[in-house]
DNA sequence: AATAATTTTTAGATTCGTCTAAACATTTAT
DNA sequence: ATAAATGTTTAGACGAATCTAAAAATTATT
């Protein structure tokens, strides 16, 4: 089946909003993809026809299997292009997914899993996003925020979830970057702050608000 | 500005059609399109009033400048795309017209400019034909027609004007691709068909049709 | 030059995705 | 338990891009 980039786009965002929180409302997924709760109806109506989604009026709406299987694949092709667009085009993190959401649309199979090749199969994308796989299996991404990190441990850094310039600008600052290495030498209970040892060469303290948003997994 | 695939696809075909013959009818453009004439007037119309092409009813219709310039804006995507497919993904030539026909609605400038950089600014596309620089100017190939290249010449196969499954199987067979380099031993009046040695190996005679298609440059 | 054939345009309908405004269902608060 | 507030759906309209069928203009033929 190939679907509308509309549909995909609705079909996407439901896949994203169920994965915070279970029940998905129409007024959520409108607010979601900046529309009026009426489209969102429509479209739900659409997509059920279309069996991706379980819907009954005024009792809500998830994907079935069909449905998430369609979420994953437009999900892979984002995060592919986005892992594209870092690693070989060289854009900052904080630019991609606007383009990735277009390039999400362009249907070709064989495009997708050649560019996969191309870029090594990565498993995750440049925030630490896993990437499923071509039959839609999400490859485990054991990744733990940095502020739930116990003393004395090694991690490396494997994501980021704030991408703000200014976020960015102090990652910089301290030389932080994906694959980063940081020993946690001692976190401060009064305020939640860390302090840690990039590189294994001059220690700094960051605080919880950045500990929290810098993802890291063991070896 | 900023246009609709659709809309895209007209100024695009539109053209094209300009670059073969001086008149461009409904009809030609309805066929070239895939779409019916009634379709096209109503189009036409719509990039009148966008002030794309000059437009009087029954009469005719051209681009002008600024449709010219939107147009070789998608040229320049459509081909990078094309290279990117053909160099990096490693597809055959024969199958990235399709997916480039997508690719070329991506809309960021920025993307177009990055790629650009990352392939080296290349002049021409995979089938020869030039790549507009982002202000639209179209770098001069001088290149000839294998049908018009003296004998014991020998020359580079730069483009290929047919690009249809049949031209690409005898191609490939005779292993003749981008960047070839061709002696012309011989050419036989009678018929037009033309004695070459391709890359210094095993000399074959081509027939005149296949050599006006095959496009060459001196070293 | 008149008529026939062809090409182009108009008129009106259709589908997709969206909207607003009103109706309906559910949940919350009194 | 009823009323108020909130959330969801329906009804009807709209713009974009397409279509068919018929009308109008142009071009070709006799």
């Amino acid at each position: 089946m190939n679907y509308s980039t509309s549909e995909e786009n609705y079909i996407k965002s439901i896949y994203h909003l169920q994965q915070q929180s279970e029940l998905v409302t129409t007024n959520s997924l409108a607010h979601e993809i900046n529309t009026r709760p009426a489209s969102v109806t429509d479209m739900l109506k659409k997509l059920h026809v279309k069996k991706l989604l379980e819907y009954e009026k005024y009792k809500g709406f998830r994907l079935n299997a069909t449905g998430s299987k369609v979420a994953l694949n437009i999900v892979r092709r984002h995060r592919l292009w986005e892992y594209f667009l870092v690693t070989k085009l060289g854009f900052d993190w904080d630019k991609v997914h606007v383009i990735a959401e277009e390039l999400e649309h362009v249907s070709s199979t064989e495009l997708i899993e050649r560019l996969d090749g191309y870029l090594n199969f990565p498993k995750a994308d440049p925030h630490g996003d896993p990437i499923p796989d071509m039959h839609g299996k999400v490859p485990h991404i054991n990744q733990q925020s940095l502020a739930d990190v116990a003393e004395k441990k090694t991690v490396f850094v494997s994501s980021v979830s704030n991408q703000s310039p200014e976020m960015l600008e102090l990652l910089k600052h301290y030389n932080i970057k994906i694959g980063t290495s940081l020993k946690v030498n001692k976190r401060f209970l009064f305020d939640g702050s860390v302090e840690i040892r990039v590189m294994k060469h001059t220690a700094c303290v960051i605080s919880e608000q950045v500990a929290k948003n810098i993802f890291v997994h063991h070896d």
